[in-house]
DNA sequence: TATCTAGTTTAAAATCATTCTAAAGAGCCT
DNA sequence: AGGCTCTTTAGAATGATTTTAAACTAGATA
């Protein structure tokens, strides 16, 4: 039995936001809760206001969105860049790349495996690589 | 001597408009004078405002906004998609890719054999590829 | 446990790129 | 020239995100 199978929850997670530099406050626990416990998906700021209503819970707009810039400075979520309309967070930090529907704003993840850049270029000097950002912009055929 | 050649500059650029589906308006014609030399850049609706008051000229924002977005839906400018602070036009249309700094907001055309995508996955069911969109995200060493 | 302090949260205002509006203007066909 | 539609215009509106300044809290210390 592991100390992390002993702690409650909120501990848990507490101590993911501790390692990463964070201090774990109610606000950031619960929305380390709702976006760190696995599961891969996409959320927006508002979107994630609504997971929080829904729990019965408030953090005022400004809290989320500091909250959201902080988890993806601290490498627990990553920013996707597919729009200039507002911003997307993926929960799935692991390297992997995206198809983009831009008609019904439809973000789905590409397994690992499915992309092989074969040849990339060295980075301008003085310069190293941070990222490797693959969006490939898709549409219905009947469109 | 082609007809091209027999052309005025500003004939040129409203012929090309017309082929385009676009009607060569004056501010239409003084921006892509601007913009469809020939010249690979980069710019933003601000930076083509400058640019256009620079010349002499003056083209209303709402209009500078509306022609990026119709010479970008024509084919004549490409949308690149590197943060979600303001939207970024390239004049080169041909299929590159590019490198994004974004202490400085800058953004470097990546030659197009540079990257060698080996494997792309298939479209979702229904679906088709539209365009592939390569953002390799750079930091300076020191930083 | 009471106290302290730096870091956080809050609601509301501010910012800023972009879009919308309704009226005035300009291609272009006849 | 006349007329019809598409464009442009300045300014207002929108909407995501950031900022503000005051109230609050985690966690260290006494």
């Amino acid at each position: 039995m592991t100390q992390k199978d002993r702690m409650t929850p909120t501990a848990h997670f507490a101590e993911k936001l501790r390692l990463a530099g964070l201090r774990p406050t109610r606000q950031r626990v619960a929305i380390a809760v709702l976006l760190l416990d696995g599961r891969h998906r996409h959320v927006t700021a508002d979107s994630l206001t609504e997971e929080i209503t829904t729990a019965g819970l408030h953090v005022s707009g400004g809290t989320v969105y500091n909250t959201l810039n902080q988890f993806t400075e601290a490498g627990l979520l990553r920013r996707v860049r597919v729009h200039n309309d507002y911003s997307l967070f993926d929960t799935n930090t692991d390297h992997h790349h995206h198809f983009y529907e831009a008609e019904n704003d439809q973000l789905v993840d590409i397994p690992h495996d499915d992309v092989i850049l074969a040849q990339l270029p060295a980075a301008p000097d003085g310069h190293e690589i941070k990222a490797v950002d693959v969006v490939i912009h898709i549409q219905s055929k009947d469109s």
